[in-house]
DNA sequence: AATGAATGAGCCTTCATTCAT
DNA sequence: GATGAATGAAGGCTCATTCAT
């Protein structure tokens, strides 16, 4: 057993350490704008090495994204919708704005986002589908309106977009209002204040539930 | 006088057609992966007017978005705050999902946004502050919060962000959601769900007006 | 006149200053082994001139072998056609064996041959075919058979091939018989060798052309 | 001795594999073109066996050669010189044109020629010079001249030259006159046209056996 | 004023090769 | 003995920029 494993650790470690660059430096800079050079650079390996075990700049890009897929935090379970929603809020901000080694994560789908690459599609149906389909679910639970009612689905990207903009927008605010520090605090009143924003505005749903769906 | 400036119209629309045609490609591709061949390719330019004009391709960007900030709309001036918020994301909306000859302007920004460069603090001094503290005294007014108040800053920038988001994110979007089209209706549909999720999101921070600032 | 050709030569110069030393290096190396930046260098030219003259090493490559054809000798136009294939043969044979300012043109031909890239279709359709149809009518005129007679064919093929050889067997050649000079007088012998051998092989052929074609 | 040699076959069998398929790809693609990558796959054996078992690339090839040597058919032993050298051009041409599973060698030959390498030498020397000699000698015997007169070395080399450029010229062949089929019956239409046109060229020198050698 | 020509830096990729096991 | 991993050199190409006119 020990006989067979004796060397992976070095292996990984190299293209973990690839990967971890490229995480990093993608995030950062984007797609297009990452070098492979400086993603080797900061591994410290050869530039070929990305061709040797990725293929392709974006065959490593894909697979970061993928390897990023997989770290997803679970969703909550609370039994209340409210309190699941409330949950995910924080979660979602806490990671957006939070300094931990797992921030770039974030950063990098942000980036996907906003150019996005051939890679984009299996991040939206590997990742983001399964969290609108669970928003969409909570969301329902709380207006009584059906899961696949447009108005649902509205309602599920303000939340997504309020939280979501705070990294994508992350460099104005910081110009705006420079006086605003992303401290553990801060970042706790932010989330409270998407959710309590929110769910008023979800609540306020509530009245249309006996309403047709999207048209009149 | 008249003289020296022989053809100052041929002069100003060659300038014009470079600054027309950079608008479209930044706004499509991003500062970065726009290139100055394929601007003076469609401006039908040789490559070297780009520097001629402008002095490189990052004063060109810098003017072009400046361009694109003068061509702002005036803000609402309804005295009744809550149709003046109305009017505000209904124009935002109708601009960002439009598909109107000056669509590329706001796309422009919404890059910007994700992928900053130098010419973001201009950007953000001149053309988005004041909106910004336009939303507050609309949104204070609301309220009954002061207008610098945290609160205030955060419900301004729930409102933006969702509104913004539908352009950062519309790739996702159109993969997520491939049956909704963004119809003059349905474009309609999505302001109004914005403004009332929002309005019911402020007004239910009036409760709250007599509490302290966002610290304790 | 003048003004209107102030600097065509500059132009050209730089432009011919590329083809010239791709020429030599092409036929020197075949397509593949010669490299870009050897030609720039040869030429003293930047690399990217390639790109910004040419498009493309490839096309590069298609422009030097269209240059090479254009500069091709006119066919012997003498009355008698035995007289006509002798003038032929001492024209290929001074080209390919002479050390000329041109002779890389075959040369280059040749390296074509042994190693065909996608540029090989016009090379053949617009220089080597002409010939071949003239070779054709010069044989068919002195065997009596008739022109697409696939005997005149192969006889077609059999001088040429007698002469191509020379080149592209050079190595071979200086390696096996090195004591063998390619003077002036040489090459008028190694000519008149290949004239005379092959006129008695076609002559051979005329007892035939009562025969059917090819097949029985 | 033996305990040593464990596997003695498996070591051969990985060396042979790399060799037939070297010999294959080098025959395709030429030295230069053909990657010690694509040899490897073909042999489905690791990138760095060549190294390993050969050194490096070049001596793989002149590994290739050497072996592809060894392979060589034994030159005629008929008495008649002029069926001698008929059976000759018979097996040279079969071999070129033929689609056996041997053809590689020569199409390996003929590559070598055009594009020579460090190995050239040696492949002269071995495989090409006994040839060139036997064929001297045969044509010696036709003509009545001595084996070593110039006159006879040209008219070997004619030839042999019609004999390799239907393989050198191969895709010039197919283009020009693409309804020919290599049938076994047109290969042996060809290596009758070249026995027949040879020998009315080589008997026509008979005529010449008084005058001294290729000088004056 | 404006342009075609030319530049040098840098990109991604591929190659034969060597290293460590 | 044999291999997967890693390397450095080099290749073609693209880019924003500058030069000379």
């Amino acid at each position: 057993m020990q006989a067979a494993a004796a060397h992976p650790d070095l292996h990984d470690e190299t293209r973990d350490r690839i990967l971890s660059s490229a995480g990093q430096i993608f995030a950062e800079e984007g797609f297009q704008s990452a070098t492979v050079r400086a993603i080797c650079e900061k591994a410290q390996v050869n530039v070929a090495a990305v061709n040797y075990h990725f293929g392709d700049k974006l065959a490593l890009y894909t697979e970061v994204l993928k390897l990023s897929m997989r770290h997803e935090r679970p969703l909550p379970d609370a039994a209340d919708p409210v309190v699941a929603l409330r949950q995910y809020i924080g979660n979602m901000i806490a990671r957006l704005l939070g300094t931990g080694e797992d921030a770039w994560r974030v950063h990098l789908m942000a980036k996907e986002m906003a150019q996005p690459t051939p890679a984009l599609r299996s991040v939206v149906d590997q990742t983001i589908r399964p969290k609108m389909e669970w928003l969409r679910r909570v969301i329902a639970a709380i207006t009584g309106l059906p899961a696949d009612d447009d108005r649902v689905a509205r309602a599920v990207f303000s939340v997504v977009a309020q939280c979501v903009s705070y990294r994508t927008c992350s460099p104005v605010l910081r110009q705006l209002w420079p006086w605003v520090e992303y401290t553990p605090e801060e970042i706790e009143r932010i989330a409270a204040h998407i959710a309590d924003f929110s769910l008023r505005g979800i609540e306020g749903m509530k009245a249309l539930n006996t309403e047709g769906s999207s048209g009149e």
